[in-house]
DNA sequence: ACTCAAAGTAATCAATCAATTACTTCATTA
DNA sequence: TAATGAAGTAATTGATTGATTACTTTGAGT
């Protein structure tokens, strides 16, 4: 045991990766709140009180799922939005790709959701919700910053109120979320994103001329 | 006591409606979850088992929330359908109307999207989701009559996905409410919701000419 | 005024669950 | 290989909470 350059702890954190991934796989199969520390130290194979030696408390597990959760989905999302390519999309077209790169996230990740309608019911201003309000600012300026650089390209139509189509392309995901999750079937997504993210361009972008 | 007949038993049909809002309120300020019985007891002045005199569970409470708030929603959104007048308004005005019906009932009861949340996290089907279900099925109902009304009149884009339009709606609604209640005020979706209906309708309707 | 069932009370039960504790096992390293 | 601290166990604690029970109060109807 040395006072400097300790041994990284390997195992703990390895632990703590998989009870995430345990809290997060049971998430999308149940209701989060009765998901008990007993059911994750089944899932990954210990004991209940040998949670508690990787994590100080039940809502830190939660937090480290929020946490994994807001950063792979931002990513995903910022990775979506530049392309396969070197250089960014086209505005509307990287919309477009966030749209369905937020989409395929939550039909792999169908936990996810669950775990952040759970944090919203709490009124008063949790640290998880916290972090759900951090993940939302993200989000909301990424759009943000598409719709600005599609108004500045002159994509928009003339009108167009940009806080209102932010609030609008939110909604449209959080509610296609909703709709698959109490229909039981998270596939249904993939179905119905097309159509309704066409809906919303057509509310928003000029007309492409016919030639 | 007559065996034909019984008194009505009215003190219980109070207890019963006071429970409810007592739940209905208390779910306007925290987790529906952590409304405990004894909260409710308390609330209408009563001590904690005696709500076990007017309810079989705690369940029962819920449910009867639930059908409260069905009825008095797709209530309030077929009057607002039906316009203050006689006959009904056009299609397209009605949907505008029922839209701003909803984000009305939302401000004025924050407790129900807290419910339907709730329930709508149980993987499986409780008789609670049932009942969400429900709600939810009328209220699509609603939209696609409209939507189809709309489009007979040759009021709609023409190749505009009917199912779509109807997601896109709902998910409109949810999305602001959702938004709503991660800020923490329900007051901004008065402010929001004619900017996102607007980019809605631009989103389905046929432009019109400009004279 | 009497009756009696419904409504209410106070106490308790039984179950659940996060967290703690005392002790044991294991793996790394010096 | 011996030491040491982290990881794990098994048992327990303390608090919460939905529901039940035995008993008391109340009020509507005759």
């Amino acid at each position: 045991m040395e006072l400097i350059a300790r041994v990284p702890k390997q195992a703990t954190e390895v632990r703590r990766a998989g009870l995430v991934a345990a809290a997060l796989l049971l998430a999308a199969q149940r209701n989060p709140a009765d998901i008990t520390t007993a059911d994750l130290a089944r899932a990954v194979g210990i004991t209940q009180g040998a949670v508690f030696r990787h994590f100080a408390s039940k809502e830190a597990i939660w937090l480290a799922v929020l946490d994994w959760a807001t950063n792979t989905l931002l990513t995903q999302l910022q990775d979506a939005a530049n392309g396969a390519g070197g250089q960014p999309l086209p505005a509307l077209h990287a919309l477009q790709a966030i749209f369905a790169a937020h989409v395929n996230f939550v039909m792999t990740h169908p936990g996810v959701p669950r775990v952040v309608f759970q944090e919203l019911q709490h009124a008063q201003d949790t640290p998880l919700k916290a972090r759900v309000r951090a993940l939302m600012h993200q989000y909301r300026l990424l759009v943000m910053g598409l719709l600005q650089r599609a108004q500045a390209q002159n994509l928009l139509l003339p009108d167009t109120d940009l806080p209102a189509a932010a609030v609008l392309f939110l909604g449209a995901v959080q509610g296609l979320v909703m709709q698959a999750m109490f229909s039981g079937q998270v596939n249904i997504m993939a179905a119905q994103a097309p159509g309704v993210f066409a809906i919303y361009l057509r509310g928003i972008a000029r007309p492409t001329l016919p030639a």
